[in-house]
Order: structure tokens, then sequence, then C-alpha cells
DNA sequence: GAATTTTTTTATTATTTATTTATAAGTTTC
DNA sequence: GAAACTTATAAATAAATAATAAAAAAATTC
């Protein structure tokens, strides 16, 4: 079963080992960044389920850190700052943080927002269970299933059918799919999505040759239903 | 736009006094319960955008009314409390709620973490969808259905029929309906839009050699009504 | 650190869509 | 109502897009 991914980006190192320590022992994929560049490049390259970014970075101001990240990444973001001015609080909320933390801050209480803020990913209820037809998905568990047997997916199959059953009956464009599970900056490779689309429905459909439930919408993308 | 609606229930009247003040002071409206029971009554009745509670209720422990509340509310709720240990803030953000604040608060802080909360709610459903008698078109979802049976168009055809349903009625001439989906330097290509609108008629209309939906206006364009 | 799984890359084939061409059917104008 | 012009339809060709298989590379697991 795939793990949630968080990634990191703070400096201190001894934040970061303390904050790998806490998350790996909650079942959490840790990736972790020390500067603002390095950040963006690694949310880019493989977008977490959530990032904890510390407003005090070396190489650039955190809040413009999470203006960038915002153009395109849609998961939650909690700050982590030593910055305990009401307005950096409300900046950074108003610049799409869903949470701030003070530090030093108490470690259950982090994980917990971090619960939180997962479970209420916009859009689709992220602790429900979405059933299309004869598939299943529990998002909580992270699990799917097919005529009631456990299908094995990968993490990246995964994430695409997540999107694809939380945007049901809606045509998802290549782009969107590719930024989404992929990052921006992959935004052309259409190849992968084929490749995946191809394994997914090989899993998924009861003839793969004959696709129900992910529609190709040619030169679009593909829809759902 | 009608006014975002919060529900504050809280014992204290003086901080019930001073959150109308902040809240209506930022286009809010605010109804007030001053215990468990109206408080739940109320958001029963009338079910708010978003709730505030404290969690210290003369007449109910508030992580139960946080609880009860859970079981059918689902719009965010926002814990205000004194109570600062560690295990309460855990109990409720695991019981549900969106976040919370230890009193005193500071308000400015207070209202971004309000306009937070209600940002992951909304905006999920802005669904444009034309209908023009047997035909609609969700712009969201990219689909297009006649007497609510999907439509399979491919890109170029959804293009023009968007085009031709956002201007219903309106005569769109030749050189602008080439000009708009295939580019300025496709405005002689006259003979394109003949096919394309063929193949449209044969899958929108009821009868393609009599078109009630797309109008011939010779020597100048088509209509759509 | 070897074995396994997963992702990425490459190559090939299949399918769908766009464009072109040809011809028939309407319209307009005088 | 016939010539000139515009529009409609069908079908062939070209181009673009998608699917599949299988390899190489990378990541993960034990």
């Amino acid at each position: 079963m795939s793990k949630e991914h968080i990634l990191v980006i703070d400096d201190e190192t001894q934040m970061r080992k303390l904050l790998e320590i806490a998350l790996t022992s909650h079942d959490y994929k840790v990736t972790e960044a020390a500067n603002a560049k390095e950040g963006i490049i690694m949310a880019a390259n493989h977008p977490p389920d959530l990032i904890l970014l510390d407003l005090g970075l070396p190489d650039e101001n955190g809040q413009e850190v999470l203006k960038k990240l915002r153009t395109w990444f849609n998961n939650p973001v909690i700050i982590l700052s030593v910055q305990k001015e009401e307005e950096d609080i409300v900046e950074a909320l108003d610049h799409g943080a869903n949470d701030y933390l003070t530090k030093p801050f108490r470690t259950n209480e982090l994980i917990a927002r971090i619960r939180t803020a997962l479970r209420n990913v916009s859009g689709v209820k992220n602790n429900s269970v979405i059933v299309c037809d004869d598939l299943s998905m529990d998002l909580a568990a992270r699990t799917v299933k097919r005529s009631n047997e456990l299908i094995k997916l990968t993490a990246t199959e995964y994430s695409l059918l997540a999107l694809f059953m939380k945007n049901e009956g809606r045509v998802l464009t290549h782009q969107f799919l590719l930024k989404e599970i992929w990052g921006p900056g992959y935004i052309e490779d259409t190849q992968y999505l084929r490749v995946f689309i191809g394994q997914l429905r090989k899993k998924i459909e009861v003839d793969p040759n004959r696709p129900k439930h992910i529609i190709t919408e040619s030169g679009v993308g593909y829809r759902f239903s």
C-alpha cells in the first residue's frame, strides 16, 4: 500500500531530522529539501501529498516560495515558522497556506494538523469511499477493489485512478493529469500517460480493449465514468 | 453575492459580542448560540457555512458536541478554547475540527483562518452548463448531452458547438467561425466549415436533413438556435 | 547488495481525426 | 427557369494521436 508523501522544506538539519523521525513513525513517506530552490524542484519533480514549509529559508523569502508553489500545487501546505507575528500568519494563510504553526511546536499537534489537512483536500472528502460501478476506492486506506476483490496498484497508478474517481464524468486534459501526477515540468510527456492508462485499464477494466471506465477523448485527455 | 453564514457557539456573552463585531465587519452573516443544545438545534435548522465552537460549554462537553455535529455537518468547524493542552487539540482535530485556536486569540488571525477553512469547501461546484432545448453542454466537464445521452464529439466539433451555444440566436459569419476555430490564416477555407457543420448536424440534430439547431444563413454564415 | 518491482524510454502498430477532392443538391439572381 | 454561385455529402488521403509491447534505467525491498 502506498504511503502518503510529505515534503519537508527547512534549512535546519536538526529540525529536518526531528520531522523525519516523527513523520516516518506515523507511516508517512518523507523527502527533504534544505532550501527554497531545492524544495521547489523536488515538489515539481514529484508532487507530494503535503508540504511542510519553513518560512525562514536562506535563499528566498518563504512567502514568495509559497506564492510560487501555489501557482500550480493544489495539495495542502503547512507553514512551520519561528515568526509568530499575526501579520506573517495572515499573509501566509492568504497566500494559500492551509495551516500555520509557530516553532517550537508540539509533535502530536503537528501530526494531528497534518491528518486534518490531508483529510480536507479540497473537493472530494478525503476520508470516504468512492464507488463507481464495480469499482470502489477507499481513500483513507488507499485501497481499490473491483467487485470486492482487492486490486494491486503502484503508487502512480493509484494517484492517477484517485484523480479520475474524484472527477468522475469530467474530461481531464493530458496537461492537467501530467501536472497533478508528475509535476509541472512533465506536461509534454503524454507518452507517460498512455503507458499508465494502459496499465490501469488492464487492471480495472473487464475488457481492456473496450474500456468502460477510462474513456479516451482524443486530442484532449481522458474521462472516467 | 450572498454573505457566508457563521454560527458562533459560545457561552460567554462578551466573547460572542466580540466575535459578532469582528465577523460582521468582515461581511459575514452571524448567528449565535449560548450553549450546546441551542447550537446543535440552530445548526440543524439552518446549516451555516462554518461553525465557531467553544469547547467549554456549560451543558455538554465540547468534544461530544463536535462528534455529534460531525455525524451530519460537513462544513468547516473551528474550535476556540481556553484549553491549550496538546491532547485536547489532537482530540478535537481528530474528531473532525478543521482548526483549533486557543483563547485569547488574535482577531485577524482568526479571520484569516476562517477564510482558509471556507476556501477549501467553496469553488468546487461552479459548473457552468448551457442548456438549449434537448441539448446541454457542461463547460467544466467538457461534455455534451442530447436528451440526457452523452454525445461523443471530437475536439474541433466541440469547440465549434461551444462557440455556437455561447452565441445562441446570433448569426456567426464564416470568417468569424474560421478565425476562432482554425485561426486567422484559414478565413478562406469555408469548405472546412461545411464538413464540420455536417458532422455536427449528424450528431446533434434529430433530422440532420432538416436542421433545427444549426441554421444555414446562405452567403453569410450559420446561426444556432 | 542482490532481487524484485516500478518507472521511464524506445519502437512499432493501430486508431482516430483533419484535410482534401469530387460530386450532388440547393439558392440566388436576373 | 437557367446560369452562377453557394452549400451539403460522401469518400479518399494525409496527418495526428493513441495503444501496445518490450527494453533499459531507476527505485525499492528484503
